[in-house]
DNA sequence: CAAGTGTTGTTCAAAAATGCACAGGATGGT
DNA sequence: ACCATCCTGTGCATTTTTGAACAACACTTG
């Protein structure tokens, strides 16, 4: 049963009662409606109406497409006024996917949008493989490194992370604080495991202290904080990071070029909505708090 | 919400996932694929897929509209199944309609035919006003007199309706009976009312008899019937109604240029299914009996 | 009884949808 | 790293669909 726009027609014929009652209805020539019967009818290989000079009237055949039309129009008006106006609110889900590190900032920022727009339903999507905009596996991505420059993504600045060098009140203990930059090739660090790390701070150590100063490696920043916690050593962490844990210190002056920039990434096709646009104007507005 | 074939366009590629897998499923080409999805994008103002090299993944708006379309797949096939079985099968409803007078025979040979075929429901439909076949009110008709030529309507011979010239024992024993043709202008006859009464056999009394015998005049053979069984006159009867009183003698030999002609008559368009075809065979083999 | 209105149905020209060919890009396997 | 494959997307020729005009018919109305 293909071609449904002749089942409609046929419906607008049973509604009318007259091919050019529903040529009128449907805005086309009744040439056009008595030519999409007679294939119908053909295909079907059964009369749906009887033709006489004062109209069409229904077989049972036709009294039967009749009323299941109705309500597939019916469904179809619903399903228009459903998808028109999901475009135009702040509704349904929102899918926001971000470095894991970010969720300390992030997470209460969504908490307060969803409290503005009680009918969205906010997933929050953190993982180490990266959810693709493309794919539609999320609305809003932040990335974090150079500037993303795939094709059908719209970029927009976000926010500095501010990145501190921090240790522990352990660590401080044991082997006292680095009194300034040269003093640091004495001490020992906590890194990202993954050796090919782009972030400017990690590339900022590697001038400064050797291969060899950083005794502990591990994956994540969950990871590396617990390690500074711990006392392995002196560590990169985030601001937001640093808020979770007790007893940390901030062994050095935060410097700019550590600091690594945010993106707010959304699809072309979606960055246009009222909902996207609403959760970034709410993030970017949480933002300037932090600056 | 015009244009249901851009929503089955849509569909497919919803489910398919890609374009050229919608194309193959509906046999068109792919760039027609496209073109639709566009159109409906663009005429609901949503986008409804993601559009990436591996495909089109739905948005929310999307998934929507397969849910829907999901569902209207299924009603229309269930929908074509119904009618192309409905054509086949000699079931559902069986209007037929004739002239009062031959409920007498019709009654019983629609009810053998509904015992034969149990999935029938038949509506027998007798009146004064002219149901008309074009109007899809039955769909077979008996017609008395000339052969119809609507244009629209094929057309058989039934069989001839046997008519006889009959009169009440109470008549016949204040009368007599007439003798020979010559005589019946001495005699008194009940009529039907109407002037202008094609039947054969009106016509031949007209040319027998002056009108001023014609005593009793009235409006349907029932009460023709009854009014001979009252003695009023005599009068012409089919042998249906004869059957149906006590008391009534036939006072003339029956010929054969009283005998009214009665036609199967069906529309064109439902002359050939399967149903109709059933109840003619049926109808005319009980015709047969009564030749 | 006759004119008028509203209907279906057919023919031909115009418009629109479709198919084709090709380009461009992403992905997966060798 | 390269190639093969599958996907989308676009310009152009073609086919299909549609629209306009007209004819024929039935029913209503004056």
């Amino acid at each position: 049963m293909d071609n449904w726009d002749e089942i409609r027609t046929a419906y607008q014929v049973a509604r009318a009662g007259t091919v050019s009652g529903a040529a009128v209805a449907m805005g086309v020539h009744h040439a056009t409606v008595i030519r999409h019967i007679d294939a119908l009818e053909t295909r079907l290989g059964v009369k749906l109406f009887q033709r006489h000079a004062r109209g069409y009237t229904t077989t049972e055949a036709g009294l039967d497409l009749l009323q299941v039309a109705q309500a597939t129009d019916d469904q179809f008006i619903q399903l228009a006024g459903r998808i028109k106006g999901q475009g135009a609110g702040v509704s349904g889900e929102l899918v926001v996917t971000s470095l894991g590190a970010l969720s300390q900032f992030l997470t209460p920022a969504l908490v307060n949008f969803q409290d503005a727009n009680p009918d969205i339903r906010v997933r929050y999507l953190t993982g180490d493989r990266l959810f693709r905009l493309e794919y539609g596996e999320a609305h809003v991505a932040i990335r974090a490194g150079t500037m993303p420059d795939q094709p059908d993504n719209v970029v927009q600045p976000f926010m500095n992370m501010r990145i501190k060098l921090v240790a522990s009140d352990t660590y401080i203990a044991k082997h006292g604080l680095p009194k300034d930059d040269a003093d640091l090739v004495n001490h020992w660090f906590v890194a990202q495991d993954s050796v090919t790390s782009r972030a400017p701070f990690t590339q900022w150590l590697r001038t400064i202290v050797s291969e060899d100063r950083i005794v502990f490696r591990t994956t994540g920043n969950r990871n590396i904080a617990r390690a500074v916690v711990a006392g392995a050593g002196i560590g990169f962490l985030s601001e937001f990071e640093m808020e979770c844990h007790e007893g940390l210190r901030e062994v050095f002056p935060s410097r700019d070029d550590w600091a690594g920039p945010l993106w707010l990434v959304t699809h072309v096709d979606l960055h246009r909505t009222p909902k996207v646009q609403a959760v970034l104007t709410h993030l970017k507005s949480a933002a300037v708090a932090y600056v």
